[in-house]
Formats: structure tokens, sequence, C-alpha cells
DNA sequence: AAGATTTATTTGCGATTGCAACTATCTTGA
DNA sequence: TCAAGATAGTTGCAATCGCAAATAAATCTT
């Protein structure tokens, strides 16, 4: 492919902001993995379905409310949710008045690893971007998103936003 | 799991901010995925992989480079390599220098579907975040975001910023 | 210059995901 | 009331990924 003069090619200011915001997801997203890997706290993934549950009413969530609070497909709550039974993390109990539904609970354990991962959680996400901009640029980047996740999302993730001032940030 | 008084729970603006980035994250990467494939365009991965060869020198990098320009574990590269090859969309031939490197060339078929990908990308890009944010809010991000990849990032990934500037973002 | 080491890439394996099909359980309406 | 349809969740399947082991081709060492 022949590359078009620079002049037709001049990237505009979003482009090159959607662009690092890639970059800097992969990169950041990887290091918080490898170290909650490394310090031998439960997966990202993992935190994320327990700080959902963690913060839902009650604890407990069915599993395609969890599903959705987790932005995973249905099979794939359903397999995590399994695993995390496997690991004793949740319990996952039949619903009395809708034999359909299955209800999802944090557990003793489920907690305790849910804290212990928080803790570390927090300092990775310290180390790799809280510590890196001011008050004033995490102010305005959060206004920022929050604006443009309404526009997009529409009604599909008030109840992700809903949870947004929440002490412990939850993975998307 | 109790939970503590919410006074001890206040987030930091940092901790809002991160995640709301990464909800957006997931819910603008699922539009665009979906948006590319709707459209019958390459995949958001591969149209990583083939814009980073569009933009290598000579659009051909060896294996490794490649893998490391679109955060791929070599064995991730490796396969999906042979899946362009055999889609028409990349050359994989062997280097004469060098027995052991093989050197991965963007194809007249590959260069075609980037074109075209890059169309639509571009709308999808408009659609979920270029048009929500004003101009000096895109550089207000642009520069947070590379200020902290060069911080965290170190000399890592400083090919992948050298880039920054190109017309065409790339994934990470 | 033959054997040991390093480097580039691929392959075996196990894990995870989403889609579509399936099962089980409700709900509806004639 | 009971068959038709909707809803909640799970399972079969094919795809993809990363790690670690395997392969293959340099390069170094003595």
């Amino acid at each position: 492919m022949k590359k078009l003069p620079p002049e037709q090619h001049s990237a505009t200011p979003q482009q090159v902001a959607w662009r690092l915001f890639l970059i800097f997801h992969a990169v950041a997203q990887r290091k918080i993995d490898d170290g909650l890997i490394k310090q031998n706290c439960i997966s990202f993934d993992d935190y994320d379905v327990l700080i959902t549950l963690n913060e839902a009413e009650g604890e407990t969530l069915r599993m395609s409310a969890l599903a959705e609070g987790v932005l995973l497909s249905n099979s794939g709550i359903s397999r995590r949710v399994v695993r995390l039974v496997a690991q004793g993390l949740v319990h996952r109990e039949q619903c009395s008045q809708d034999g359909r539904v299955f209800r999802v609970r944090l557990s003793r354990k489920g907690a305790k690893a849910l804290d212990r991962a928080w803790v570390v959680y927090k300092g990775l996400i310290e180390q790799s971007f809280a510590s890196l901009i001011t008050d004033a640029e995490a102010r305005n980047l959060g206004l920022i998103f929050d604006r443009v996740l309404n526009r997009i999302g529409g009604e599909q993730h008030q109840n992700l936003l809903k949870l947004q001032q929440t002490d412990a940030p939850r993975m998307a």
C-alpha cells in the first residue's frame, strides 16, 4: 500500500488520544494481571466478579445480572461461576420462587480473597496510573469518561455507572 | 463481607477515573469489534497486525517484532500470521541472511482490506469517542496517556509510542 | 571445527471465551 | 388446563491465547 503524502494523513487529536488510550489500556492491564498473580491473589477477572457481588444488594446476584455486571456472556459467567464455586469463593443456590434462576453469593472465603486482592490491586493502580496524574487530571478524566459512557452506553450500562462512586474500582 | 462505614471507603479521584476508564474501554472495544464484523471488515485484532506492518519500514517485520508491536506472545503471533497468510492478507518469507527469522509483509490484498477497515474503523471511533469530546479534551487526554505510558512503559514501549502521530490509530 | 549456548520461531497443552443449540422452568391464552 | 411460547441457565463446539517444551539455525568456545 502506497503511503499517501503526510499532509493528507494528519491524525485528529481524538485519533491520537484513542490510540494512546488503547496502548495504555493494554500495558496497564497486563501489569495489573501479572501483579495480582505474582502476589498470589485471585485473577483480575475473578476480582471483577467478586467485587460486583460485593457491591450488589445483599451480596448476591442471579447469573444473568452478574454476567451483565462483568460484561461477560451468559455461557462465560456460567462456567466462571462453576470455577469460583469449586474454589469456594462463592455459593450458588437455586431460587425457590423461580426454579430457573440461580443466585450467586459471595462466600466468607470469597470476601477474604477480595479484601486481600483489593489491597494489592489498589497498589497496582497507584503504581501504574494514580501516582502519575494529579487530582485535577483524574477528576477531568472521570468527567470525560462518564460523559462519553453515558452517551454511548445509553440505558444499557446505567447499572454499571451507578456504582462509579463506590470505593473499590471494578474492571469493566 | 461487612461493608465498612462509607467514610472509610471514599474513592480517590484516580480510582474513580480508573474504574470509568475500564468500563469505557470494554464498552467501546465491544462496539468497535462488532461494528467491524457487521460491516464485513477484518477483525480488530487483524487490523492491528496489518496496520503495524503498514507503518513498519518497508511494510515488513520479523515475527518477534510484530508480536511486540501488537502486544501478543510469540506463539500468539505465530498462529495469527498463519491465519493471515491463509487469507492472503500477508506474505511470510524466510530471511536469506538468517535462516531463523521470518519476515511478514503486507500483501496487496491485505493493504486493500486495511484501507477498507480503516474507513469503517474511523467512523466507529468517531461514533464511540471522537465526536463526544472536544479537541482540547482530546489533546489533554493524549498528553496524559503519553506521559503515563512513558513512565510505566519505560523503554519497553518506545517503539509503540514512536508511532503515535501516525494517521491510523492502532489498537494496543 | 565439534560441542555447547543462544536466539527465532513453532507446537503441545490446558484454559477461557462466545455463539448457537439444548434443557428446564415458568407464563400465557384459548 | 394444557399446549405454545418465553425465559434462565448450561453445554457442545470451534476459536484464540499464553506458557513451556520442542525445533532449527546461528554463534561462541576452546
